[in-house]
DNA sequence: ACGTACTTTCATTAATTTTTGAACCTACGC
DNA sequence: GCGTAGGTTCAAAAATTAATGAAAGTACGT
C-alpha cells in the first residue's frame, strides 16, 4: 500500500480504421475513470460511459470497441453492468437488430443508485452481526467504555439504513 | 468483473501463544473489513483497526501482530495509515519505549477526513480538466445536447468542491 | 424455418494491489 | 556512548481483480 486509492495509466489504443479519440475525449475519459475508481468501478467501464457521454448519437458495439481498442468481452460486460446501473440504455434503428446505446437522462440518480447498490447490501448484513457483537462483548468482558462504542456504531447502522430508502425510491426513476 | 465491489474471506490465523479472536471480535472484524473494501482500504487495516475498537486498553505492536497474525511490515503499514487520517493515536506507559494505540474518539470526523482525502483531490483536478473538454467540445462538433450535458457535470464539480469544506473544517478536529 | 449478425460467456492471461519478511534504521534506557 | 528493543522500508511473492478472445448462444430479417 503506497497511499491507497491510486490507479495506474496505462493508454489504451484505437483499433485501426476506428478514428482514434480526440484529445478532449481523452480527457473526459480520464474524468470519468478517475471518478470510477473510487467506487470502485473499473476502468473500461468508465470508458464506455465517457465515449456514449460526449458522443452526439447512440454508439453501436463495435464502434465503441474501435474506438476505445478494447475486447469484445469487456465491451460486453460493461455494457451490461452500466445497462444493469440503469446508467445508459439503447434504442435500435429499424431494419438492423444492432442495439445502438446512449446514456440515460439523469447521470445523478444514476449515481445515487451505484451508490447504493454497493453501500446498502453491506448495511444491512451487518445489522445483525453489530448485534451479535454486542451480545459477545456483553457477556465477554463489559467495559462500559467499548459497550458505548458499539452500541453507536449500531445506531449508525441502523440511522444510515434508514436514511437510503428517502434518498431515491428504489427501482423507479426521480 | 463478476459484480465489481466483491471480496474474498480468507482467515487469517494468531500466532501461536496469543489468544485467537473470539468470534465476537471476528464478526466486528469482518464487518469493519466489508465497510472498508468500499472505501478501498485493505483489509489488514481494516482488522487492525477493529481489534483496536473493540479493546478495552490500548494494544502495542507485537500483540496486535500476534493476535492477528499478520507481518510486521503490514502492521507498521496499518497503522501508519491509521495514524496518518487520524483514526487512531499512541500513549507510551512511562520507562518504555513502546507505543501503545487505541482508536480516537470521533470514528465520524475520521471517516468524513478519509473520504475527503480520497475525493477532493480528484475534483480538484478535474475541475480544470473539465474546463478543457468543454471548449475542446466546443471547438470539435457543438450538439447543444452534449455541451448541456458537459456543463452540467462542470458545475456539479464545483457545486461539489464548494460543499465539502462545509463537511469539515479541514485539518481540525470536529 | 434458416442462416448469420450480433452478443454473451467464461477459462485463461495480464495487470494491479496487498502482504511478507529480512535488512536496516534510530533513539532510549542503561 | 553503546547495545538493543521497537519500529520502518522495500523488493519480492502471493492474492485479487480486470481484460482478452475463442467458442457458444440467440433472435432477427429474410
Amino acid at each position: 500500500m503506497k497511499t491507497p486509492f491510486e490507479k495506474t495509466a496505462g493508454r489504451r489504443v484505437s483499433r485501426p480504421s476506428f478514428e482514434p479519440l480526440a484529445p478532449h475525449e481523452l480527457e473526459l475519459a480520464d474524468f470519468f475513470v478517475l471518478m470510477a475508481g473510487i467506487l470502485g468501478v473499473p476502468r473500461s467501464v468508465a470508458e464506455i460511459y465517457a465515449l456514449l457521454y460526449i458522443s452526439i448519437k447512440p454508439l453501436d458495439f463495435d464502434l465503441i470497441q474501435g474506438r476505445l481498442g478494447m475486447s469484445k468481452g469487456s465491451v460486453s460486460q460493461g455494457l451490461k453492468f452500466l445497462r444493469d446501473q440503469g446508467m445508459i440504455l439503447s434504442v435500435k434503428e429499424k431494419g438492423s437488430r444492432r442495439e445502438l446505446w446512449q446514456p440515460t437522462p439523469s447521470l445523478a440518480s444514476s449515481l445515487v443508485s451505484l451508490l447504493r447498490s454497493q453501500v446498502q447490501p453491506a448495511l444491512e448484513q451487518s445489522a445483525p452481526a453489530l448485534q451479535r457483537v454486542l451480545d459477545g462483548v456483553q457477556s465477554a468482558n463489559a467495559s462500559p467504555e467499548v459497550l458505548e462504542r458499539l452500541a453507536r456504531l449500531k445506531r449508525w447502522n441502523s440511522r444510515a439504513l434508514e436514511l437510503f430508502p428517502l434518498l431515491l425510491p428504489p427501482p423507479t426513476e426521480a
